[in-house]
DNA sequence: GTCTTGCGAATTGTATACATCTTGTATTCA
DNA sequence: TGAATACAAGATGTATACAATTCGCAAGAC
């Protein structure tokens, strides 16, 4: 396998995106990266322009590639979209799941778990979106995933701040969280669809009012302000 | 504008898949097509690979690009997803659309009109391509028209035959969906979420009964089979 | 006869050199 | 001082040469 280089770059931009580590609206350096990547540019080049039509990164012309935005805009949007996607995501997946499928997602849904008691916020990230974007491909449908793909990106920037938070009340949402995950996976192996997309909305709206502190965070403490005024 | 040629291969080549001159699965010749557009294959390529993570194109590793296909597992997936996008991005358009948005519409619907009236397929194909991408940029969603765009492309190359009938039902049916745009753009104009959304769903009926017959031909004469069997 | 095996042409993938464009900065002139 | 401009440095876009891979086809073995 030689493209492994390549491929190697795709899905460590893919991660950096999902996690921040590359922040949204920053640009990427082609030079710097394909040095990094030990790639020229022509390939990397060309990996950005995948990125870009998969929603990661947007491209300028004459001024190369930055991490696709999130402002309040697109935010709006997000809430009013994912959960339409999602609940037809979930009714799609209960009637197309192959067994094999199950059974990767059932996988993912471990490694999620086994993050989550270690604490690594980076890797729950990961798995979280892995495990959603499987619920994806049992779906099937070359129509609905690209949305699906597009809501996961800013789905799991948006819920950082949930995975990195320690306080107990967090990890017992996220706890939460992997309770409904296998609940789903539960109802896909019954071919539940009534059940699968009531769990979803459920895992939504969990999820949901983590996101909604990420839009309106908490307003700084008075002093705080006050120092920055002075 | 110096990549006037990247941009002008790029839309070509779109055009091309959605009007059917390149056939669904059929492969794409980089050298020929480069030579063709009078680029180098570097900038080709990366048109492809945009295109690809637009849904037109499909590469594999090795093996170049192809036009995306278009198999009956997928056929089911389209009709499955197709009403809830439509009238999701309805009403969305109905919110959102701004007076330079209509304005732009309206331009593609008269040129949509001339073309039925002159009886040219292809320039349907395309404009009422063009049309509904637009209502897609009307609402705004960078969630929903990554598969808005996914549906609109198989969408075009099924009605490839509505448009290419000349029998007088035909006729009327394409004069039916010109009306239909009319008044969608009015309902949205008049920000009527409700009655856009209605409209759109007579004009998916409408469709839809034309490319079930796409999918499902009216079987051969009795007397050819015999021949073939023959 | 057909199933391998091994060229060789054709196609795809990558690196590099070069052209073009953008941008920051310094200098000049009002 | 401030605006305009010119230029240089850096970054992006393209062409071409070369490397790697695939695939058809023919020769040979069974």
């Amino acid at each position: 396998m030689k493209d492994s280089k390549k491929l190697k770059s795709y899905h460590d931009l893919k991660q950096r995106v999902l996690t921040l580590e590359l922040s949204p609206g920053s640009a990427l350096d082609e030079v710097a990266l394909s040095a990094e990547y030990g790639l020229s540019r022509t390939p990397l080049r060309e990996v950005f322009h995948r990125l870009a039509g998969e929603g990661y990164l947007s491209l300028a012309s004459n001024k190369g590639a930055s991490v696709s935005s999130m402002d309040l805009a697109t935010m709006r949007n997000f809430f009013q979209s994912a959960p339409m996607i999602y609940a037809a995501i979930a009714r799609l997946a209960c009637e197309q799941a192959s067994t094999t499928q199950i059974n990767a997602v059932k996988k993912t849904q471990t490694r999620f778990h086994k993050a989550m008691k270690a604490s690594k916020a980076q890797e729950m990230v990961v798995h979280n979106h892995r495990l959603h974007e499987q619920l994806g491909e049992m779906a099937a449908s070359p129509y609905l995933t690209p949305s699906l793909g597009r809501l996961l990106i800013d789905h799991a920037r948006m819920s950082q701040r949930f995975y990195r938070v320690r306080e107990a009340s967090s990890r017992q949402r996220i706890a939460k969280a992997s309770e409904q995950h296998e609940a789903m996976i539960e109802a896909i192996e019954q071919r539940n669809p009534a059940m699968c997309v009531d769990l979803t909305m459920q895992h939504w709206e969990l999820s949901r009012r983590e996101m909604d502190k990420y839009v309106l965070p908490d307003p700084l403490p008075i002093d705080v302000a006050t120092d920055l005024a002075g």
